[in-house]
DNA sequence: CTGAAAGCGCTTACAG
DNA sequence: CTGAAAGCGCTTACAG
């Protein structure tokens, strides 16, 4: 491996003027440069990037905790980690990865991973409406930009950046009422999650707007499973309400909504218009496909890292993007 | 931050001593040690790894590329991350992300980082039957650890760990037949595949333990997706092979055959017995449950980072594990 | 525009 | 068992 020296001694210059060659080239004079970046390519020179961390106390690294929640599967996961990787490698930077316990425990983890200097900050994910460690991780400065806001604040512990989940589900009513649906339920989750509260509202909203009735339209389920979509559907079915679409907090609950339609024999994209939220793999797994808000994983990833790795004074740091309605068969005109 | 300058001065040591005391305690004198450890508490030390990386070149950073194959989701990827994560951080070490083009196209990335000294060595996945990377690797004296063979050579280019595909499929043979199954045929891929031949020998081989009939038994898809299991399933069924069990390459085909198999109004776990390889979350998600065989992904992991990070002289670098049989609906007793 | 020097925070022979 | 010194490969003021 060749060094800075050896490639100044070839060159016949200083390290100095080699470091600026490759850090400030418009200080140098055209042919030095020109001389210099030869002896580069002859030697195959390739920078020490500890050495380079080691002095200006940066490493250009960004630590992300690879969730392990074995009860919610994180089905978009690769999009996700793939998106931020890109992003990340357009400004130079890396992602490294940790495991780490879940809340505040696993916070000593964080610290010790930038104390130590692997990495100069972190992007959160799989944020949760208590989420405790971006206070944490705010208190102790170290840097970080969270993916999904912390509900319970009024005011957020950190720069974030989200996808609209209210816009989301009023884009899954208004695509339903265009294809004539004019009873759309909603399949959420408990009251006490902040995202299920944003998607709800969207739901009610969009169909206050259009003058559609919410009243006994909606269910919450327990958790994140086929079972509770099945079950919420039959629940819904059971009552009587003559529903004609569902809007499912999500792809998982949407496909339990599918599975007790198809028991039923009701066909999803004909009766009853059906939506999903993330896009996930299994939207496109199930016949007929299900029409799902696809998050934006590029843009997502793009602003975390711009925001954490110190855009322009000034740049907001706080960002809500809207998602994009894919369509599927499972919301064919009825 | 405090550095190891610091606290040796407020020990009363030399750096050396301090040093000694985190790498190397033994060499110090046990009430030394005391009072350096109590420093190093009370000043909240946490070594620079850079400086050390600097000093030792070695930056105990894995680097692996995250896949992005559009049309192959890879659905155990979370799981398969995580596992390699631990086992990195049982050793001290963690996992770089990288993304890097496909085939040999992205070698330069690898040469690069290692060159750069980001990571000190790489974990391959998604090893293809050509693939042209371990020996590109290889020849760069580049160090890396194989989760797959590469099947086209007769010699390994290098280490590996994978899972016995035939001794999976052999297994799922054994299980259909102990549920009373008699004509068991098996879905797969092209021959150019070598995972593909490696499952489908062990179908092969376990039936003719068995004294199971296998030819007209097997088919071939051109992809992995749903719809070439469900046409695969249904050449099977148009043939009048009288089935009552089938053994999917994964469980992409397998989700593929249970649609054609409940549009025919055939129940899994009844009729027909089914089973897929992987145990992707897909198969907890359907009903009836996917029986499927489950790579031992800790395992895995753990020989992985061993291997690569250098065991004892002697370990064996090619190790071939066994596959988990999940049993799940699709396969009840017939 | 170019160069000599200091220093980032560690570890590693080597002496004592 | 403990310490003084060199050095890993860079970058960064500072002089010239």
């Amino acid at each position: 491996m060749a060094t800075l020296k050896q490639v100044a001694a070839h060159a016949e210059v200083s390290v100095q003027t080699v470091s600026n060659a490759l850090n400030a080239p418009h200080r140098l004079r055209p042919d030095t440069l020109e001389r210099v970046n030869k002896s580069i390519e002859l030697l195959n020179y390739r920078p020490n990037r500890n050495a380079r961390s080691l002095r200006t106390s940066a490493v250009e690294l960004i630590g992300y905790c690879v969730p392990n929640w074995p009860n919610q599967t994180h089905l978009v996961m690769d999009q996700f980690l793939h998106a931020l990787c890109a992003a990340a490698e357009r400004t130079g930077r890396h992602i490294l990865l940790f495991t780490a316990p879940p809340g505040v425990d696993g916070m000593p983890t964080y610290d010790d991973l930038h104390a130590r200097r692997l990495v100069d900050g972190f992007v959160l994910s799989q944020t949760e409406t208590h989420d405790p460690r971006h206070a944490w991780l705010k208190e102790q400065g170290i840097p970080f930009v969270s993916f999904g806001r912390v509900w319970k604040e009024t005011t957020q512990p950190g720069p974030w950046v989200d996808v609209d989940g209210a816009a989301g589900s009023a884009m899954a009513v208004r695509h339903l009422y265009e294809t004539g649906r004019r009873r759309i339920a909603f399949i959420g989750w408990p009251k006490s999650s902040g995202l299920a509260e944003d998607r709800y509202g969207g739901w009610r909203d969009e169909c206050k707007k259009l003058g559609l009735q919410t009243t006994g339209l909606s269910i919450r389920c327990r958790e994140d499973s086929l079972d509770e979509g099945a079950r919420a559907t039959a629940a819904l079915l059971d009552a009587g309400r003559e529903l004609d679409g569902i809007v499912a907090l999500s792809d998982i609950l949407a496909l339990g909504a599918l599975r007790e339609l198809t028991r039923r024999g009701i066909t999803a994209g004909r009766e009853i218009g059906l939506t999903g939220f993330d896009d996930s793999p299994l939207a496109d797994v199930v016949s007929p496909g299900l029409t799902s808000l696809r998050q934006p994983m590029d843009d997502i990833a793009g602003e975390l890292i711009e925001i954490l790795t110190g855009a322009p004074d000034g740049t907001p740091t706080e960002r809500l993007l809207q998602p994009e309605l894919v369509i599927r068969g499972s919301s064919a005109p009825g």
